[in-house]
DNA sequence: CTGAAAGCGCTTACAG
DNA sequence: CTGAAAGCGCTTACAG
């Protein structure tokens, strides 16, 4: 008997039981004496059974894992990007019969915070009455969504955080941006582009946001360590406009505009394209788009670092199917995806590059 | 009957035959009156019938796919990571009971060109015997080596050819690295960084490889296209020691060293540090490994760009099985894998980050 | 030219 | 506590 290539027959046939006992041991069923179970539990260890996930999955097709997805709507670039990961990894896996409902909600304008939370819960409540497996969350940040979660997962669904994570919640893993490190990559960018001299102006238009806080923070950590003659001016009013050129700013003045705020990018860049101020000045954001591209082809944007919204997608749903699956549970319950440096030379333009990216196409 | 969730079974009894007979339609194979056929190839459209991949997977244990894999050795990080990406890449398909043989061959020295064409053309011979299903390969530059890749496609038994290609042979497809884009990327991360102006030092151990000279003509294009002012030395000495300190060179005249030669990064770094110059002068190579890892970590190296292994291992296999599998073909016939850029803060120290480089561990 | 059946490796409802 | 059987969707060797 080759080893690992056993099956639950082999081993029946061993043991001297009929399979259905064989799977009982297994899978830690009722209904079986220990001594049989032992005796079973001895014969699979020693010929080294690892089970035929692809006779599971057969077996399994009876009962397709239904997901439910609750994803944020803007920026539209970022989410859709998330959303394309997640069904391609769901194509990847549609051997086991992964079924992802996604959903959106709207966290831009016209609504109170409670009216917010309101949509949320319900469309989250409306989600579970069909009977999901699981879910991938984008929490928002109140109370509730931590009961929420840890009611989903006394029921046995497994939640899974997106983007934003929240540590207190049963959340069973979190894939996101690494925000801090993502901010020490630009300064690291911006340190080098100015060999360490100059002045900075660093934007963000939402402080908001716990994520543009660490970011910023990384990149003032990492300029104080390791580029300690280069002037920073923080400015964080609500449009580029405001930022770049209200109040008694000299744009010119700065050697480097690092736009913290993923956001505003492109809409900054255009802004100094029509002021005639583009060339004067070095251009480092983040997140890409396909304007984004186009500035990075132009050489308006030095460079972009990406904390891609694909992937984040992607392994949700993959490790999630893994989990469900496979009972593989992540080494880490908080993951983070990597942070691309987009130049110019090396930003995907086409698909003869294999990439994650593209695999679903 | 829902669209798209069809089976065999279904087309039988829907056509009034029996699921043989299905099956030969669909297969085009022989025995079947043009009439049923074309009444269940009917059918099946009408309904969307998409084949059960698991269901035929099942079915498919009984022939095992053997893939036959021949690499380089040299350098060895490289070549591991490439058959770790293939192994990784078997490990996620193992559902369709892919078994891939490594096979390594040497090209570093004591044998004449035409004893490493034996050795390479006597493992291959002999992997064949076992009765492969498929191969990559890592191209030898020699006639043999497309008729023996045009044999196999004859024989039925496709080929892909890994890192190096022979575009003239029927190999179906070829994943490798884009060494002039990456020749490019250097040179914008280099311009930027010396903010166009300044001294360079361009070094290769070895120009023999196309592969490096493609690199070296991605730097210079780029270079003249967007940092005329920049001034480029170019050594291609044997050892980092000639090229560095032979001749009357004086390192600290230059600004920036280029090391287009991925397998000499770290001895260059290393004989830096020793002489004392190494604060002196930035250095950016290529591929990473953990040497280089240390070298970024204490700055020593500003930059790699990585084209890596892991990936061009993983996605040739992967795609390869699709193809074997699926029927899936590649949408191109020549296909690249990114161009990393990897500074100290964006380099990956722990598996927190969610990366295809970890995902088998 | 077509049908009937076994088999891939597992899970699960049912019978005893 | 254990067994016998059906079924997931496909492929293939055999019978007619």
């Amino acid at each position: 008997m080759e080893k690992g290539k056993i099956t639950l027959n082999d081993i029946a046939r061993i043991a001297g039981v009929t399979i259905g006992t064989v799977d009982r041991a297994m899978h830690n069923r009722s209904g079986i004496s220990e001594k049989t179970r032992q005796k079973i539990l001895d014969i699979a260890k020693e010929y080294d059974y690892k089970p035929d996930i692809i006779g599971r999955s057969l077996s399994m097709k009876r009962k397709r894992l239904k997901i439910g997805v609750l994803l944020r709507r803007e920026p539209t670039f970022f989410w859709d990007h998330a959303a394309r990961g997640i069904r391609v990894a769901a194509k990847e896996m549609e051997a086991f019969g992964i079924n992802p409902q996604i959903e959106y909600f709207h966290m831009t304008s016209g609504f109170t915070d409670e009216e917010y939370i309101a949509m949320y819960r319900s469309t989250l409540i409306q989600m579970n009455e069909d009977h999901k497996n699981a879910f991938i969350l984008v929490p928002v940040n109140h109370p509730f969504l931590v009961e929420d979660v840890n009611f989903l997962n006394k029921k046995g669904i497994p939640v899974v955080t997106l983007n934003d994570d929240r540590e207190d919640s049963q959340r069973i893993f979190h894939i996101g941006p690494d925000t801090y490190q993502s901010g020490r990559v630009a300064a690291q960018l911006t340190g080098g582009l100015l060999s360490g001299q100059g002045r900075v102006l660093l934007y963000t238009a939402n402080y908001s946001s716990s994520g543009y806080f660490l970011r910023k923070k990384g990149f003032m950590d990492k300029m104080h360590e390791s580029y300690p003659d280069i002037h920073i001016t923080e400015r964080n009013q609500k449009t580029v406009l405001e930022a770049f050129y209200g109040g008694d700013v000299d744009i010119r003045s700065f050697d480097c505009i690092c736009n913290i705020d993923g956001a505003t990018v492109s809409e900054g860049v255009a802004l100094l394209k029509q002021k005639g101020d583009v060339d004067f000045i070095k251009y480092i954001g983040f997140e890409i788009n396909s304007d984004v591209k186009e500035h990075l082809a132009d050489g308006s944007i030095h460079a972009v670092i990406s904390q891609d919204a694909f992937s984040q997608g992607y392994f949700a749903l993959r490790m999630l199917c893994e989990y469900l699956v496979y009972a593989k549970q992540p080494k880490y319950d908080r993951m983070f995806v990597r942070c691309d440096i987009i130049l110019k030379e090396n930003m995907i333009i086409n698909d003869r590059i294999v990439n994650p990216y593209f695999m679903g196409d």
